[in-house]
DNA sequence: GTTTGTGAAGGATTTCACAGCA
DNA sequence: TGCTGTGAAATCCTTCACAAAC
């Protein structure tokens, strides 16, 4: 686990990979699962049958943060659980807000699965006027330009971004600009932001257009 | 490009590493941008910018497919914005249909994103008998027992989940069942399908879930 | 001069395989 | 006996660097 830097200091500190950290939830969500259906122990094995991956990849991705299973048995749930969530830091809220009222962005506000993991959305924003100042899901639209205010007041450290792609940067660049370091991203473009703030996109267009690849 | 099978056999044609085509829709994204601009000619470079990607992974993974480009010049636009839409099947279009009419299928049949891509929403489906029947997006919501048979009636190559977790398996199968091969899964669950089915899932509590590892 | 295409090198990630422990 | 944790090996992917082409 220790590597040593060029002045001859030592890492005592791996960097994990990221794809590594990408698959952290996944094993949360099965534990989580597993947990709810009574069991209080899972193997490696039994993890990977339900994630479709290898029990060794399992255990690898793991080990990078310590030493969690008994041999011979395998992981309690419920302590993994907690573990991975605590790494992932999902044992607290999360506050975000939504910009972009349209279609998607009511979408967004409404979907039930963010609340329960702790993702709250307190606030939403819009640049049109005929849409400012609406209450769409219990939430009063508000203008872009309380975008720095409401960020502080809020504490929201999250930015959901739901415009056309026309406004989109215009949008990242508000959103960093108020000091937010992590946005998810619908837009279907590659955003400019500085190295300190980190996006993650979902676009179910590329995915559709890399599938038809594999497609007869 | 050629390699060695263990039976002394060779390979002429190399598989394409999935991560290769992951990233191609969105050198044709770029490339339709540019063409848009009125830019006939563009470097490795200039879309490695554009992507935040280094020009010689843009060469190579154009290397796979052949020599698109001139020295000293680099590439046409038009024509390796065509190559490409050729190679990734999007030089026609495609058909889908949507399962699950809730308020994400909704959003899914009105987003205005897909069409213009070529990817057709023609059918919509539900297991819940009171949305069977409605009009939404000027798609009559059909019931799921008539998947099988408008699949083949509409020539319909792509699945969209959207129905809640616990529906989302017995969904897949459906469509599984109904012998469609590509399904962009909404639902937050890994689906078990056979090989022989592409399926690509959409889950933004997961990408919100690896963000908050990194944040503050 | 500029930029491609690509072997070779380097780096990252996955899988193997087994010692060690319950 | 069963399963973890982990070095080592294997595989996969990215970057380098330069000859060749324009």
């Amino acid at each position: 686990m220790a590597t040593m830097n060029s002045d001859g200091s030592v890492n005592t500190e791996l960097v994990v990979p990221e794809v590594v950290i990408r698959r952290l939830p996944l094993y949360v969500r099965v534990l989580t699962q597993f947990s709810s259906q009574g069991n209080s122990v899972i193997s490696s094995e039994q993890l990977g049958l339900q994630l479709h991956m290898t029990p060794a990849q399992i255990r690898k991705d793991l080990s990078y943060f310590g030493r969690f299973g008994k041999q011979g048995r395998g992981y309690d749930v419920s302590m993994l659980e907690q573990q991975l969530r605590s790494i992932l830091r999902l044992d607290r809220a999360w506050n975000a807000a939504v910009i972009g009222m349209g279609r998607l962005g009511r979408a967004v506000v409404s979907y039930p699965g963010f609340a329960p993991e702790g993702f709250n959305i307190l606030a939403a924003f819009d640049i049109n006027n005929d849409i400012v100042g609406q209450n769409i899901s219990g939430l009063r639209v508000q203008s872009i330009s309380q975008l720095a205010t409401a960020v502080k007041k809020l504490d929201i450290k999250i930015g959901i971004v739901s415009v056309p792609i026309d406004h989109a940067q215009e949008v990242i660049d508000a959103l960093v600009e108020s000091g937010i370091k992590s946005i998810l991203n619908y837009a279907p473009l590659s955003p400019k932001v500085p190295d300190s703030v980190n996006v993650n996109s979902i676009d179910p267009v590329l995915s559709l257009q890399s599938m038809t690849y594999y497609m007869k």
